[in-house]
DNA sequence: GAGTAGATCCTCT
DNA sequence: GAGGATCTACTCA
């Protein structure tokens, strides 16, 4: 049944009222109210004038160094991880299970290692060379489902790690959409069994009745 | 429909 | 040298 909102496949009257989120966005404190706000927003790539964008519909706060679940947590400091202590704004990518490419954005400030990883999108524009991307056929949910899928057909690799989110190839978008309180169910995040006590945190966002949500509902 | 194995490689211990 | 912020396909029922 997979379908997408056709009203909202119109690229050219929504990339006229995007406004790209300022660096003030991220730098804030509370991860988890930016990981609310970002529900709604839109995550674009421009690769060679290759437009792709979706609308954010889920995605995971990971709580500096006190978030068991986090690649930083306790301080740790590594070459892959340096980037989460640089302010607010930047991307965060790296590789998981040798396989997938998991795009995050790292929030507050200096030497505060925030992330959100950002889980799922609503396809938008560049839908075609999504499925170039990603070998499928037809745009169904599984297009941008799952954190690997919107790496996958957003173009997004490790080497795009450590890129601030404001230029004109990849940045996020503010296009007045916001989701009310009941349309936004929070949950423990996924994959983080590790995590001890943390992995059952309610750190995880997402877009009710989105078909494009990853795991159960 | 539910459960599980396999892919695959970089990073950290 | 182990394991991971995952996904897919395949089995079995």
């Amino acid at each position: 049944m997979g379908k997408y909102n056709d009203q909202e496949l119109n690229g050219t009257r929504f990339s006229k009222i995007m406004k790209i989120l300022p660096a003030g966005f991220y730098q804030r404190k509370d991860v988890l109210r930016i990981a609310k706000e970002l529900l709604g927003k839109i995550l674009v790539t421009n690769w060679e004038g290759i437009i792709t964008s979706g609308r954010i519909v889920e995605c995971e706060a990971y709580n500096g160094i006190i978030d068991k679940a986090s690649h930083a947590a306790g301080g740790r400091r590594t070459l892959r991880n340096e980037i989460m202590y640089a302010n607010g704004g930047f991307s965060y990518v790296y590789l998981c299970y040798g396989i997938h490419h998991l795009f995050n954005v790292v929030t507050n400030l200096q030497d505060v290692p925030h992330a959100i990883l950002i889980r799922a999108v609503e396809p938008i524009e560049g839908i075609g060379e999504m499925l170039l991307r990603t070998g499928k056929k037809k745009p169904d949910y599984t297009l941008t489902r799952g954190p690997g899928n919107v790496s996958k057909a957003l173009g997004i690799f490790t080497k795009h790690n450590g890129i601030f989110l404001s230029n004109d190839q990849l940045y996020i978008a503010d296009v007045g959409k916001k989701y009310g309180k009941n349309e936004i169910i929070a949950s423990p995040r996924i994959g983080v069994d590790y995590a001890g006590r943390d992995a059952k945190l309610p750190y995880r966002f997402y877009v009710k009745d989105s078909p494009y949500v990853s795991g159960k509902k």
